[in-house]
DNA sequence: TATGTATTTCGTCATTTAGCGAAATGACGA
DNA sequence: TCGTCATTTCGCTAAATGACGAAATACATA
């Protein structure tokens, strides 16, 4: 109960759910994800910290680069029955749509760049 | 992405959580809710409201009583997934097997006694 | 009509949570 | 070793949420 209710607190959030979405195409480093949020690094932290307390991402470091990703078939059932769900759901809202465009700009730039313009905003 | 807050909101707390998994057996009357969850019924009123504005369960009027339900299968997909993963996921759980036994107490008792007991707590 | 009863609404309080910025951490490169 | 930089942790504030009791509502029956 206590693990399932990890689960649906994490997915309880309009932000986190943007996060899972984006992870749908493979893995991206934190200031990316921070990119397509436009919230403050550190809030973007914590989101990914409950995201992963819940066994819905992994994450992955390298160097000083972060990688997060969405939990793979390892996973308990209920997490990715949990992804799927959200996925099948709203994979194709207007939201997901919209931030998809946004992450394609992202993944354009220079990840060196990007993350040096979020320290002085 | 709204609505599918609604759901996920509705999911991130255990007392409603306890409330879908009782109602798996078939509909149950308010009172005989309050009395399984043990909180105030104004608390639990307010419980089934959330569940029921995000489409979770139903509720039918009959007199001085209302019942509620889950969600049938004219429900959206979403919120039969929904239903699903959280039957499977936790049906078994200590926490559903505990409900289950007071929950077929609860079924014995007269439900005009019942509710009776409830208004002078 | 008047009374009693099942449920909801409202106002309030305590707890949790989302957000921020500043400081800490950990890793690269000069 | 030092400075730089990506990320996290910490402390704070504002907003959301869960709980309660009192009052309102809606219905049945005396």
């Amino acid at each position: 109960m206590k693990e399932f209710l990890h689960l649906t607190k994490a997915l309880a959030d309009a932000n986190r759910i943007r996060l899972l979405l984006a992870l749908r195409g493979g893995e991206l480093c934190a200031c990316q994800l921070t990119e397509l949020i436009q919230l403050a690094p550190s809030t973007v932290s914590k989101h990914l910290f409950l995201l992963k307390h819940a066994g819905l991402v992994e994450a992955r470091k390298d160097g000083r680069w972060i990688y997060f990703k969405l939990a793979d078939k390892n996973a308990p059932v209920a997490v990715r029955e949990a992804i799927d769900w959200v996925k099948k759901s709203l994979g194709k809202s207007e939201r997901a749509l919209a931030d998809n465009k946004l992450l394609k700009k992202i993944l354009k730039q220079n990840p060196v760049e990007l993350c040096k313009r979020q320290c002085c905003r």
